[in-house]
DNA sequence: TCTGGGGTCCTAGGACCC
DNA sequence: TCTGGGGTCCTAGGACCC
């Protein structure tokens, strides 16, 4: 029996369903005019994070800064996502791709496969998947395209072809027609710096790369990756539809200041945020991280990051904080501006830390009782998309433990 | 023209253990 | 006292995805 893979991709997804609410609203539909989706617009520093099909026949590119888009297109209507939105319509649409069939693999907010072998032939497939998009438009109100292939890989390259409302089939014996013309970079995978070392060898198609020999592949990108190269430049993926959830391995947040900064105070501030927000979210998921990273980016884009073991998982605000605190000088000489900050958990658990009650530090209990407090504060707050957070975090002034935040200022713990 | 925010996986080298 | 080799854990860095 022929594997059947659909890959059901929304058309320039946060502008569609944002539009799809305006146009709700009685107002007009933003979908066919040039506008996109950033951000937040005020900041110079957003970029484009979708555009409509008016704004990209100008030319106007995910992801590129605001500032750009607007000088394609003075006149480029831009506006802010809203997450909440975007969630309900991406459940609405998993919803009714799932109906069609429950192998289904959730990609990202606007993207799955479902594995149709035993729900259609190579026959009807194209006039299923007409009806699976047919039906998304008229009970959601947005497009979809459907990328029809014997597997995943040859699905997703499909559903990529010719945009919006579409239907395409990549069989396999469709490969050497439809995929190897292609430039190389359209292949999954191969991105801006695997296509740079690929041209410079003479490859500029899919074709010519799935020609070429293994042992040149190995040299230009390694041996993993030269396999899964090859084998995708052919058309072969075996990887199955993954049903599965898995769990999160990391986490990380990360703010880019409107200025580049060079303020330790400010530096810190940021930090904290971060901070707050990551312990969070692994308290909401009941995890315990027993590697912290942090990383500061500067204006030429350069990263410099450094990670550390805590003694013992943790889920806790403060320990997290003060890991990253005591890694921040020896990555930042304390002069140069930075433009982001960072802050990553990892190595994750859900197993409790072992409770060392004779040797664990007493101020934990104060700790505890304040991220308790945060969490609280925030699922109290969660309409909105900032709250103000202007807790004293000290306890203890000078402790090992610092867990301060500079008296009579406030941090902003962003959603 | 000037680049967000959140993830995953892979590689390489050093430390340490058996 | 000196030696080899494999396995695992950790850190740093780089590439890709949406």
């Amino acid at each position: 029996m022929p594997r059947i893979i659909f890959h059901i991709d929304v058309n320039s997804a946060f502008v569609s369903w944002l539009g799809v609410k305006l146009v709700k609203e009685g107002k007009p539909d933003i979908r066919l005019v040039p506008s996109v989706v950033s951000g937040d617009p005020s900041d110079r520093r957003s970029i484009v994070t979708a555009a409509s099909i008016p704004a990209k026949k100008l030319g106007i590119r995910v992801p590129e800064p605001v500032s750009m888009a607007l000088r394609k297109c003075p006149g480029l209507i831009i506006m802010r996502g809203d997450w909440e939105w975007y969630k309900q319509c991406s459940e609405d649409f998993i919803g009714i791709c799932r109906s069609y069939s429950p192998i289904l693999q959730q990609f990202s907010i606007d993207e799955c496969f479902i594995d149709m072998s035993l729900r259609c032939t190579p026959e009807n497939a194209v006039a299923v998947a007409t009806k699976l998009k047919d039906h998304i438009r008229n009970t959601l109100g947005f497009t979809v395209n459907v990328g029809i292939g014997s597997n995943k890989l040859l699905a997703k390259m499909a559903s990529d072809f010719e945009k919006p409302d579409k239907v395409h089939t990549l069989w396999a014996d469709e490969v050497p027609s439809k995929m190897w013309p292609l430039p190389v970079r359209d292949l999954l995978w191969v991105g801006k710096k695997t296509e740079e070392r690929l041209v410079a060898y003479g490859i500029r198609t899919i074709g010519q790369l799935a020609a070429i020999g293994m042992g040149s592949l190995t040299r230009l990108v390694g041996q993993k990756f030269a396999v899964q190269l090859h084998e995708n430049a052919n058309g072969r993926d075996d990887s199955p539809v993954e049903t599965e959830i898995a769990e999160a391995k990391s986490y990380s947040a990360e703010r880019t200041f409107q200025t580049d900064l060079v303020n330790p105070k400010d530096i810190d501030r940021a930090l904290f945020n971060v901070a707050c927000i990551v312990a969070h979210r692994i308290r909401r998921d009941d995890f315990r991280a027993s590697c912290v990273s942090m990383f500061v980016k500067y204006k030429d884009f350069t990263v410099a990051q450094k990670q550390t073991t805590l003694e013992q998982p943790s889920d806790v605000t403060a320990i997290i904080l003060n890991a990253a605190r005591k890694m921040l000088p020896e990555i930042w000489d304390g002069v140069t501006p930075i433009r982001q900050v960072g802050l990553g958990v990892s190595r994750l658990t859900h197993e409790s830390a072992v409770q060392m009650s004779l040797f664990e530090d007493p101020r934990m209990e104060y700790y505890r009782e304040w991220d308790r407090q945060f969490d609280e504060d925030r699922a109290r707050y969660e309409d909105a998309r900032m709250l103000a957070y202007e807790r004293k975090a000290a306890p203890h002034k000078d402790d090992a433990l610092v867990f301060r935040y500079p008296d009579g200022e406030q941090a902003l713990a962003a959603a």
